[in-house]
DNA sequence: CAGGTTTTAGACTCACGGTCGAAAACTAGC
DNA sequence: GCTAGTTTTCGACCGTGAGTCTAAAACCTG
């Protein structure tokens, strides 16, 4: 299940609804800096597996009292991780999420759109999962981003044909209701990388 | 061949050098009616066929003297506009660009590679294709955008299989050398669309 | 050892696109 | 008007990659 961490506003506006973390560009800083110094200042997240930026937007309307610009980004974590989150900061599924602040549940949205397309054509997997895993664990895993249901074996298939996954070598025992170890896996690279494969109209040979 | 409009700086810093054209937002304005009232200022650009954002760039160091955020855009304009220039304003091929001021280079590159990108999953050739053509013509866009050469067979069938182009019913004579008459086709829509079938790991039928 | 469970592997099929060659439809020159 | 050359179009072939299904493998429990 995808999830998303927000907080609840105490002041107007929008006060009691559930804003995306963030906050306002200091001067000389980078947006990615930013982005993690707010990010760290409210949970312990000691570091995004992922980050890369959505788009900037600067509707006049998009704030009720001042004309701001806002980039949105999508960070992502992987699922193992569970920082411990201030009071007014929770975890919320994507599926269900809260009344939120400003155009907050747009870019939320945005960037699952963007992450489910870039599953399809990278190895983005590698952030939402832990080190290693088995395929059964990484079925469920793409399965909850993308929203549906995934084969494990055209998964395993794919991904390892574009070279994304390589076996550990090791195998996980099986649980108490029995069944066959499940080898387990890791992705070659934790860094972003596409996969050109998917240019149509490609170069003659 | 794809082009950029560019215009030489008279002021450090950079002077001398290319710079893409825009400049600085208004309050309360709008990032896209920003970038459409400073080309208008420029040329006799009547509208663009297609605009979207590619980054927003934060560093410090990409301005020499202050610090500033720039979003840049990809503009695309159909091959059969020749708007009137300035005089410190030309276009130039993105093949042999000349000293760029600033990051301007790799954003202009960035715009190829999105543009490129986008030719292979989404219908974006309309932004630079006439409002008729034949496939001959639609190839040699191609080509130029793409930077190798296409095939018109494909090219027609991958088209007209996802249903992007149609078939104006009408004919084009051929030139003084001969040739079978060429049928002309236009886009269905000019507006952008994605096509779906990319999406690897489909939902089960 | 039998039955249940989970994972893995192989085979089948189909859709899509890259490639090639031939046919169609025209111009120009003799 | 006939032939040669040119450009466009059409059809056929084929390889690849992915979706699907079924069986086999490897484990648990009783």
């Amino acid at each position: 299940m995808l999830q998303v961490l927000l907080w609840e506003r105490a002041k107007e506006p929008f006060a009691g609804c559930w804003s995306l973390p963030g906050g306002y560009l200091a001067p000389r800083e980078k947006l990615e800096e930013s982005i993690r110094r707010h990010l760290a200042a409210k949970v312990d997240v000691r570091e995004l597996s992922h980050l890369e930026q959505l788009e900037t937007l600067s509707d006049p309307d998009r704030h009720p009292d001042e004309w701001q610009l806002v980039t949105a980004y999508l960070g992502l974590v992987p699922t193992d991780v569970d920082p411990a989150v201030p009071a007014d900061t929770a975890w919320h599924a994507l599926e269900t999420l809260p009344t939120m602040a400003f155009d907050h549940e747009r870019i939320a949205l945005a960037g699952r759109e963007r992450l489910r397309a870039k599953l399809s054509y990278t190895n983005l997997g590698f952030a939402l999962a832990p080190a290693t895993f088995t395929m059964a664990e990484l079925r469920d895993l793409y399965a909850a981003a993308l929203g549906h249901d995934v084969s494990a074996t055209n998964l395993k298939r794919v991904l390892l044909r574009r070279g994304v996954l390589e076996p550990i070598g090791d195998h996980r025992p099986p649980g108490p209701s029995g069944g066959r170890p499940a080898e387990l896996y890791r992705f070659r690279t934790r860094s972003i990388a596409i996969t050109d494969q998917f240019a149509v109209l490609r170069p003659p040979a």
